[in-house]
DNA sequence: TCCCGGTGTCGTCGACCCATCATAGGAATG
DNA sequence: CATTCCTATGATGGGTCGACGACACCGGGA
C-alpha cells in the first residue's frame, strides 16, 4: 500500500486517520490509492497498537438453561436495541457475550478485546464484572448492583415512585384493596418494588395482599396469578410486577367471572405492545428501556474515552405508566385508548 | 509474566495454549502463576498473530430509520438468539453491526476484525457483503441473495413448499376462495410466496384473490387487510404474509362482522405467541429461525475453519405449519396440530 | 574405559503480524 | 545559517510460530 502510493507507511496512516501534517494533494492521493486497492487498515493491528478496540461488551444475566435472553422479553430487547444504536453513533459496536454461567464461558470473555462493557441485570457476585474491572475495563451497569459489586457506574429506574405512582393511579381510580402479584427472587428491582408496595399499604393503612412465585418459572406465574384472585381478601385491584402477568391476571379474572375494569383494576409491568389490544386494553408501567439502554451507553462510553468527568456513576431514570382501560373504573369516557376498539360491550 | 514464572514468553504461551511439548510440571507452574497474576493473554495481540478473532458479525437489512431492526420482529429475534448461542458453542461471539445505509457506516465495518459475517436478508448489491467476499471474508446469508450479490453460503426456507402445504390445508379445510395479502416490495421471500400462490391458483384453477401493501408500513397492513374483505369478490379464507397480518385481519374480519374460523379461514406467517392466545387462535406459518439461525453459524463457521469442505453452500429448511382454530372449519374436534416440538433445535 | 554420534526432551530465539506515535531527518524558504 | 514544513525512520504493542540450542542419556567402536 505504502509502497503503490510511493509514500511511507506513516504517511499512509496519517493521511487515512487525518492526523500530522500533510499537504491536501499528498493526503487525498494517499486516500485514492486506498480506495482503488480496497485497502483496510487491520484492526487488529490499530487494536494491538492503541488498546482501544471499539468494541463494547453486552450480557443479559439469564436464569435459564440457554445461554442468552436478550431478545425475549421486550425490555431486553428493546435496551439491547438502543444500546446498539446509541454506541454506534459513538463509533462502537456491541459484541454479545454470555452471562456468567457454570460452563465457565470466561475463555470466550478474555478472546476479545472489549473497551467496556455493559451487564444488564447483574447477579450479586458476578466474577465476569470483578474480573473486568480489575482489568481496568469500565463496567456500566442495567439495575442497580449490589454493594459487593464494584462498576464504573450504573442506571436504574426509580422503581419506589414508579410503584408509588402507580398505586396513587389505582386508588384514585377507586380502589380500595391493591394486592401485589411478585416475585420471590431477592434481585433488587422485586425486592425495591414489592418494599414501595408495603410502604404505601402502610402508608394508606391497607393490609397488604400479595402473591409471589417463582419469577423465571413461565408456568407459575399464571398458578400465581389465580391464587391471588382465588383470597378470600381478594383485592379489587392489582399490580403484576412482571410482564406476562398482565394476560395471567385477565385469564384469571375471567375464569372467576370479575370484569375488568369493573370489579378489578389492572396494572402490569411490561414494555409489550400487546397490552394496547387485549379486551380490554391494560394499564402498563413501562420502565423506557431505550431511554435507559441509551444512557447506560453513555456512560460508558465517556468512563471509557475519560470525557465523562464530571457525570455521575449513578443514575435513576423515571418511569412511564401508559394509562389504559384496565385502571380506569370512573366514568372515563374520555378514554383516549385505542380509537378503534370494537366497542365489545 | 514471562519473568514472574521465570521461563520465556513462548513457554508461557505454548502452557497456557496447551501447545508445544512442555512437561507437566512447567505447565501446571505456568498456569498457577497466570491464575496468581491475574493474567490474561492479549486478545488483541494474538488476532494479530494469528489472523483470527473469534468474532462474527451479524446484520440486519432494515427498512425504517432506526438503524437496528434485530429485536424488533420475532423472527429476527429468535434467529439472532439461535445464532449468538451456535457461535458461543463453537467459541465465537457475535457483533452487532448497522446494515449499510446512506450515512456510511463502513467505518465502523472495517474498525473490527471479524472472521466472517451473517447477513439477515441482504440487499440485492449491500456493498458491504461484496467488500467482505472480496477481502476474503466469509458471508453467510439468512435468506435466498440476489444472483447478483456473493456469499459464501446461504440458508433459506422452502418457501414455495410452505405456501403449497398451507394452501393445501385451507382448500382441505374447505375453503374455495383463498385470498393472500402481501407485499408490493421485491424481496426474495414476498416474491416466491406470491409466485408459488398464483401457481397454485393456477392449478386449482381459482381466480386469485390479492392485496399488497409496503410491508414495512405499519398502518398500511391494516387497511390492505380491510380492502381484501371489502372486495366483491371477497375471499373465504386468507393467507397473510407477514407477522402482523394476523391480528390485522382478524379486526377487519370483526369489522364486517365475519366469524373466523366459520365465514373466514385465516393463517398467518409469524413467530410471534400471540396467536395462541387471540380469540380464536390463528394457525401461523413458522419459519423455524431458531434452526435456521444454528445453520447459518453452522455453515460459517465450518467456512472460517475450512473444516465443512462437503457441506453444500445452499440450504433450504422446511418450515412448520402449526395449525390453530383459525384454520379449521370442519367439526376439527381431532386437533392434529403440531407436536409440539421442544423447541430444541 | 573413553570418546563420539545418535536420540529425545525441554525450552528459548528471533522473526513476524501491522498500524501508530514520537522523533529524527531532509528539503525548501527567509 | 536558522526556520518551517513535510516525510521517513525506528521503536512499540503482545502474543504465536517455525526452527534451533542446550542438555541428558544411550550404545557402539577404539
Amino acid at each position: 500500500m505504502a509502497a503503490a502510493a510511493g509514500v511511507s507507511i506513516t504517511t499512509v496512516s496519517d493521511a487515512l486517520n487525518g492526523k500530522g501534517r500533510l499537504p491536501e494533494a499528498t493526503r487525498s492521493h494517499v486516500r485514492s490509492v486506498a480506495e482503488r486497492l480496497g485497502y483496510r487498515p487491520s484492526a487488529a493491528a490499530r487494536t494491538l497498537r492503541t488498546g482501544k478496540s471499539g468494541l463494547i461488551g453486552l450480557t443479559v444475566t439469564t436464569y435459564g438453561e440457554e445461554p442468552f435472553t436478550f431478545t425475549e422479553f421486550a425490555y431486553f430487547a428493546e435496551m439491547a436495541r438502543a444500546a446498539t444504536s446509541a454506541a454506534l453513533a459513538r463509533g462502537y459496536a456491541l459484541v454479545i457475550l454470555p452471562a456468567t454461567s457454570r460452563h465457565s464461558a470466561f475463555d470466550i470473555w478474555s478472546n476479545v478485546a472489549l473497551d467496556g462493557t455493559v451487564v444488564i441485570d447483574p447477579s450479586d457476585h458476578d466474577p465476569v464484572v470483578t474480573e473486568l474491572m480489575r482489568s481496568g475495563i469500565p463496567v456500566v451497569s442495567d439495575g442497580r448492583p449490589a454493594a459487593s459489586l464494584p462498576v464504573t457506574a450504573w442506571v436504574d429506574n426509580d422503581h419506589e415512585a414508579a410503584v408509588r405512582g402507580l398505586l396513587d393511579h389505582l386508588a384514585e381510580s377507586g380502589a380500595r384493596r391493591i394486592g401485589l402479584l411478585t416475585g420471590n427472587t431477592t434481585d433488587t428491582y422485586t425486592r425495591l418494588s414489592t418494599t414501595a408496595y408495603l410502604q404505601w399499604c402502610e402508608r394508606v393503612g391497607q393490609d397488604p395482599v400479595v402473591e409471589s412465585y417463582p419469577a423465571h418459572d413461565p408456568c407459575a406465574g399464571a398458578v400465581a396469578a389465580d391464587r391471588l384472585l382465588a383470597r378470600p381478601d381478594r383485592p379489587d385491584a392489582v399490580y403484576g410486577l412482571f410482564d406476562p402477568n398482565g394476560t395471567d391476571l385477565l385469564a384469571a379474572a375471567r375464569r372467576y367471572g370479575l370484569r375488568v375494569p369493573d370489579d378489578l383494576l389492572l396494572v402490569c409491568c411490561s414494555e409489550s405492545t400487546v397490552y394496547a389490544t387485549t379486551e380490554p386494553p391494560i394499564t402498563t408501567l413501562s420502565l423506557k428501556p431505550g431511554r435507559i439502554g441509551n444512557t447506560v451507553i453513555q456512560l460508558l462510553i465517556d468512563a471509557i474515552e475519560g470525557s465523562g468527568g464530571g457525570r455521575p456513576v449513578e443514575q435513576v431514570m423515571p418511569t412511564d405508566l401508559i394509562v389504559r382501560t384496565s385502571s380506569q373504573r370512573l366514568p372515563s369516557r374520555t378514554t383516549v385508548s385505542a380509537p378503534r376498539s370494537p366497542a365489545a360491550d
